[in-house]
DNA sequence: GTCTCATCTTAACATTGTTCAGATGGGTGT
DNA sequence: ACACCCATCTGAACAATGTTAAGATGAGAC
């Protein structure tokens, strides 16, 4: 927003590179860090993700950043977050898609889940990796706990435990089930853990054949 | 082992600092690198770990550990076949302690995975790091092979499909929504994503409570 | 006893995150 | 219209890391 280079008081209209032409104030660096910090992360992911790459790519200098987001953690915080909120979305676009059924709703939430994984397996690696965001923020923990919400209530619509009291030991475990299942299956898939038994489809093609199969053992999915 | 440290011939008895007494010629410098490595990643996790702070520890100069292990991934990855290793232990150890039942087995194993994980995460993170590993060295493979050799084949004697034809769809879906389960539930808990949850037990009292509700939905349990 | 060569060191380079003193200029108050 | 303030950004610096190249060392073979 807000973003008026077309006609530079100074500078003419020589070259256009992104760390050409600086006009020292950015104007909207906060955003444009955040963009190139997504674009990084989709291309390296989150152990090839470089604050200074990301300066870099802004067309500002190395100790720019510090003065929005602190240190590298808090830029991938702000990222961290616009992930969940992306993984939420995600889960309630499978969850309008499963219809009236609860059963069906959740079997597309966990196809939702390793989608988003699978397609976007920056993001959703970087809001598991504790270790480079800023846990402290609070905005985190709700947007990390929004998304949890939802796999939550479609577990209590299947078992018919709707509302807010806490679940019994029993139905709790079921959303640990399932959510372990579409956790585990989404981080072996993107680790290519699966690729030693890809055919000629490769990777993606075996997540696809496989996923069904193992959605089968989701929790409600003929036990309980 | 052969650590003849007690007379060295030269330095006298001085300082018995690790890094005071060089010997130039180390004598197990490749062991002692591992040994070094294998306490460092205990202590801070693959993304602590440092392949300089790792020769200190060994007492030599930040270049020596190229000598034997080529970079960093060279080191690692020994750790990590050693780290395959000790998990196909422990899941053998859990399927002896499962008895003659086939369903108990896998729920032994299932136990000794998220054992593994959460009281060694360090090896068991390493294990799924790639990008810090050296792929294409075939014992590492190989390691990992072996050890998921122990899920399928116990997942072949649940459904009957002894031998090593390969699995039909459906079967081998079970193989990794085994696999899945118990991956997902370890990674969420070493992870953290339950501290959120936990009560005045803190982690380790949630994960032991409610491990046996998710190991519930395991394949084999109940349905096929 | 001499020589060879694997083993280890020293020194250097490029890269990273982070800090700090200062430059810049957009916006506000007058 | 003008001057000032302060958020914003730069430049330079520091410590730390992985990796490489050239040289020192000494254990073991001849």
């Amino acid at each position: 927003m807000a973003d008026d280079d077309g006609t530079s008081a100074r500078g003419g209209s020589k070259r256009r590179s992104a760390a050409a032409d600086r006009k020292y104030h950015h104007g909207a660096l906060r955003e444009a860090l955040i963009a190139a910090a997504e674009h990084l992360l989709a291309e390296k992911g989150v152990d090839g993700f470089t604050l200074r790459e990301c300066a870099r790519r802004a067309g500002v200098s190395p100790a720019a950043p510090a003065h929005h987001f602190g240190d590298a953690a808090g830029l991938l915080t702000e990222v961290a977050i616009r992930g969940f909120v992306a993984l939420r979305q995600a889960l309630q676009e499978g969850n309008a898609h499963g219809g009236g059924d609860p059963l069906r709703r959740l079997h597309e939430q966990g196809l939702a889940y390793v989608g988003f994984a699978t397609s976007r397996p920056g993001p959703f690696r970087l809001i598991f990796r504790k270790d480079r965001l800023d846990c402290d923020d609070p905005r985190l923990s709700e947007a990390g706990r929004a998304a949890f919400l939802e796999l939550e209530t479609a577990i209590r619509d299947v078992t018919g435990k709707a509302g807010t009291a806490p679940l019994d030991p029993p139905t709790f475990g079921a959303v640990l089930a399932a959510w372990s299942l579409v956790h585990g299956f989404a981080h072996l898939a993107i680790d290519g853990e699966f690729d030693r038994h890809a055919g000629p489809g490769g990777r993606q093609a075996l997540v696809e054949t496989m996923l069904p199969h193992v959605l089968r053992f989701m929790p409600g999915d003929g036990r309980d």
